[in-house]
DNA sequence: AATGAATGAGATTTCATTCAT
DNA sequence: AATGAATGAAATCTCATTCAT
């Protein structure tokens, strides 16, 4: 008697996030995944056959999601405006950081295909930071951001304020635009006359 | 065989360091600690009955020296000042913010001495924060720092912008001063005639 | 090899019952399990989580099959013979003693299930005390046993009759017929004229 | 400087019994031992070079106690008063049932000396055997004790009626009383006209 | 396409025992 | 006589992975 597709690849990596979230790469078991989805340990086996596997797939597509929303903003926009829009989307997939924060681990994984997934990540990852820096740059000749300061510092700079998260998760535009804020102008007063 | 000479502690919580960093939580194993020390794994169980409670050891007194020197710095200086020479001390024990992501997945633990010594952790931390935020508000009344910004957020602001830290790890100092001028007086040009 | 082929699990039981009667509830290990009954030590763990588990679930189901005979004796004579009946099964069942024995150290079993488990047993053991001792009370009724004598004392001691085991285990009958002999009329002789 | 002589021998073995009723054979441990009378482990092993050793040798003192009641009360008595005297003693330490049942899982000792208190133990306890199947002998002969009866029976009898335990333990006299009682008359009214 | 059954490797933890002081 | 330090072996338990159906 023919099974039914139970399967759902979307909530398969779904539910890879929650549990990585939650409980770190080596926290994160297919026995807990298996649970959470209501099948069979070895059905998640019929699409990926080693763990790290799936877990380098779930951080790939979620560069890549990032990135895809970046070069729609970026087309549209541009110098400081683009970032202060990236800000938006870093806000709503602040989990890059903590993948990045696993991503060490998975160096020495033993599955090539984990390997392979890996280097395109990194690729991403490179491609990322490399149209931050460049929008740095178009944000400094066109007056926007002060030319004393390193590209890379800035683009770090960007991507790593919104870790600085209040403690009540509400009203995400008025925090993006209290950070774009500090970003720009600095916590100093300025001396208006 | 040097079968008698008493475990040296501060190494063991200096590899526990090390490999917590390089592998997390769950990643961190006894077995890998006894092997990078030459001890058997069960003399570690003479120190610390618990994985959890070696951790939260190595945690606690992590941000207890943190702690310390902020309030060495906060004796001598105030304001902008003291929050400039916290950002150098926050550089030097970067590892704290691995531990705060590390820190959700010891809640559970079986271990009530490492729950424990959590909660003084906790306090600590808590404490950290109350001290950042309140030399925000002194910066605000010297006039160094604006006062339409929550002190929360400047707080967590300085906490957090060591992340953004440069590919190649030299020249710590300029690294200070440059963040530290973002965070002043932001990244746009100002308008000086 | 027979890696498909499915445990049996009523030689699970019967494997458990045997060593835990040679080595004590302590000396009971997975490892012993595993070896003899030729199986992996960790295939054990897909049918009982814990070894208490495993350990309450024999207990239980050995004092559910002793009720079960008592039962169907019971529904079929009254008094002095239900108990003398009784006493056949009793020794039939003679492990039941060594698993009371060893029941005080699994209250403090970490397994819920287990302790769960052992709730249960305990009410059936009651039940089954409460039997005897009704029991008791009919055959007092009837005249054939004496009223001076508490019901649970008379209870108690035909249940332990049984451990007055001779050292050659033949001839199970005969044994059982002299314990009731002795246990009705005592070892005096009665002075008949 | 000369350390106090803290180690009271008797309190030793008295510990020793409280662990082994406590945890059984297997879960008799020096460490908890060591604990409990607040001395360093390995000063135990001053006093017995084994976990058996000690534990042989508290089961071998505590069947000669026994053995050394019976004799001074058969000094004095004999027949069906002597064992009713005896079923006294084997009340007061009834700890010998628990040690019988554990008896089992010395056999495979690795001890040398365990094995050979073990040789010496059987040997007392065979003599009890003999000690009390000879009164039961004696009973007979006086009149006191039916004669169809094997002596082994009558004997196994006695030493395991005390099992017969009322749940409230007070009133250990009228108890023993009673148990007397049965095991002469038996539970059946005496036709006594 | 999905699953039930089994397994080997490894993690945490406990403990008897040894040895130098 | 007593102890602190260390250790190896073993026990409980978890999990990624394989395989037959």
């Amino acid at each position: 008697m023919a099974r039914q597709r139970k399967m759902d690849e979307a909530e398969m990596l779904r539910e890879t996030e929650k549990l990585l979230l939650e409980r770190g790469y080596e926290g994160f078991s297919f026995k807990a995944l298996s649970a959470n989805l209501d099948i069979a340990r070895s059905t998640i086996y019929e699409y990926y056959s080693h763990k790290d596997d799936l877990i380098t797939d779930y951080m790939y597509i979620l560069v890549k999601k990032v990135m895809d929303e970046m070069e729609i903003i970026a087309s549209r926009t541009t110098g400081l405006e683009t970032m202060k829009e990236w800000l938006k989307t870093f806000m709503t997939y602040d989990q890059v950081h903590h993948m990045i924060a696993m991503r060490g681990q998975l160096d020495q994984s033993e599955s090539e295909i984990a390997r392979n997934r890996l280097k395109q990540m990194d690729g991403l990852h490179g491609k990322m930071f490399f149209m931050l820096s460049n929008q740095v740059n178009k944000a400094k000749e066109l007056g926007e951001v002060r030319k004393d300061l390193p590209n890379e510092l800035v683009a770090s700079f960007f991507f790593h304020s919104i870790l600085a998260r209040p403690a009540n998760d509400e009203n995400i535009q008025g925090w993006a635009d209290m950070l774009n804020d500090i970003i720009e102008n600095g916590v100093k007063p300025r001396k208006e006359s």
